[in-house]
DNA sequence: CGATAACTTGACGGCGGTCAAGCGGCGTGG
DNA sequence: CCACGCCGCTTGACCGCCGTCAAGTTATCG
């Protein structure tokens, strides 16, 4: 039963915004979808035919070269937005790190309802502007810090937007300890850098009891005013 | 006279979708101004106080880190939109590269204006959504490109942005021969790069008769091909 | 014509990329 | 239950790109 009554995000995503009628019209347009982790979801270059809401998991928009680099662009958390209305293709792939719900539109008929319904098409532009805002902030990052400063705030924002899924615990400021969606690889794609290179920064931190890393894809931060000052 | 009827952006700018009645409810909160090479409009981290249409002029939109490294995260052109609507602060500051005509609004009126014309929102979504697109390929260069990659897609980006404002030269495609808007140090700070790693791309294309740099501003490009195998 | 800022060019070194080997956790199969 | 292999990760050695520092050159403007 894909309804957006029992829907977790329902007061998060975009969808906020509407009455219970304009739900029913656009559930009729959506339907609910499962990715495995390391799925993809819409492809580079494809024509933009999809558009979605996360539901659950974490999913990763990426960009790459024709020989082979990839760059991770941004990353999709619950109750975001992925796809590209109103446009003709997207520029970037995406591909599920964790197992994923989405609930996926055909591009022509949320361009259709998005026209109908100004308070979505609202709560999408602010959806996207804060969205521009943190890339513009990546960019800072990816242009002019340092492998050290690059990873440190890699960490920080990562503890940052996990904490905002760990639904009602005491909104308790961000978390200490979590489990990176990411690995290795895909950490040095979202830096901009190599994977060594990433995995002597982990262990340069470790090695300073700034942090420590209990398995691999989990994290605890034992110093974040340490961390605060590494991230430039 | 500050009337959008005489606006050479009202057809390209978010005011296209706007009829007469409603563009002299936005004239009146609206007013125009000049800004010289070099003066800021925004300050990073100012209260969001100002939005605004580029009429004429080419400004930045750059973030700095504390200890003065900056990074340029956008460029704004005749017709875009600058400033952060529906939010707190802004992330980047606004600078003039070239003297600039832009039509200012106060937040709060452009605010309220926009929340009343879904029309205008879609215009400023569209736009949003365009941006964050070329953002994001951005952020490919700035990861991923090393420095002579770089500076290729620099200049052939270049010679495509400022063709769009040649008005109407019966559509020629890109420009070979343009002014740059930018001193090396700024094309330094767009590409996440010291002013003497681009000089010295700048003379090594010029050395291998790729482009021509007849004065310190201005590029022609001789081999677009070679350019374009450059950019990676 | 001189002062100043913008740019270019050169020498050098360090950060981070490349290549390669070693480690370890986990799943599979004997 | 243990042996084995695989894959992700770590660590080391080396080197090249690009940043840094410094000097020289060219435009621009009083």
């Amino acid at each position: 039963m894909s309804s957006c009554d029992t829907c977790v995000v329902r007061n998060r995503a975009i969808c906020a915004g509407l009455d219970n009628a304009e739900l029913v019209t656009l559930n009729a347009i959506g339907r609910r979808r499962t990715i495995a982790a390391g799925e993809p979801l819409i492809w580079e270059d494809d024509d933009s035919l999809l558009v979605a809401n996360v539901i659950d998991g974490v999913l990763k928009l990426v960009t790459s070269t024709e020989d082979g680099r990839e760059q991770i662009v941004g990353v999709a958390y619950p109750s975001d937005f992925i796809g590209r209305p109103f446009g003709q293709t997207t520029k970037a792939s995406v591909v599920a790190l964790t197992e994923a719900k989405v609930c996926v539109f055909a591009r022509r008929d949320f361009d259709r309802f998005a026209g109908e319904h100004p308070a979505l098409e609202h709560k999408l532009l602010e959806r996207t502007l804060a969205e521009l805002d943190r890339t513009r902030s990546w960019m800072m990052l990816l242009g002019r810090k340092n492998a050290a400063e690059k990873v440190a705030t890699f960490l920080l924002e990562m503890a940052d937007r996990l904490d905002d899924n760990r639904g009602c615990q005491a909104a308790a400021g961000p978390a200490t300890r979590f489990a990176l969606p990411f690995s290795r690889q895909q950490v040095a794609d979202v830096l901009g850098l190599t994977i060594e290179t990433v995995s002597r920064q982990f262990s340069r931190l470790k090695a300073d009891r700034v942090i420590d890393l209990p398995s691999r894809r989990d994290v605890e931060i034992l110093d974040r005013r340490a961390l605060t000052a590494q991230a430039g």
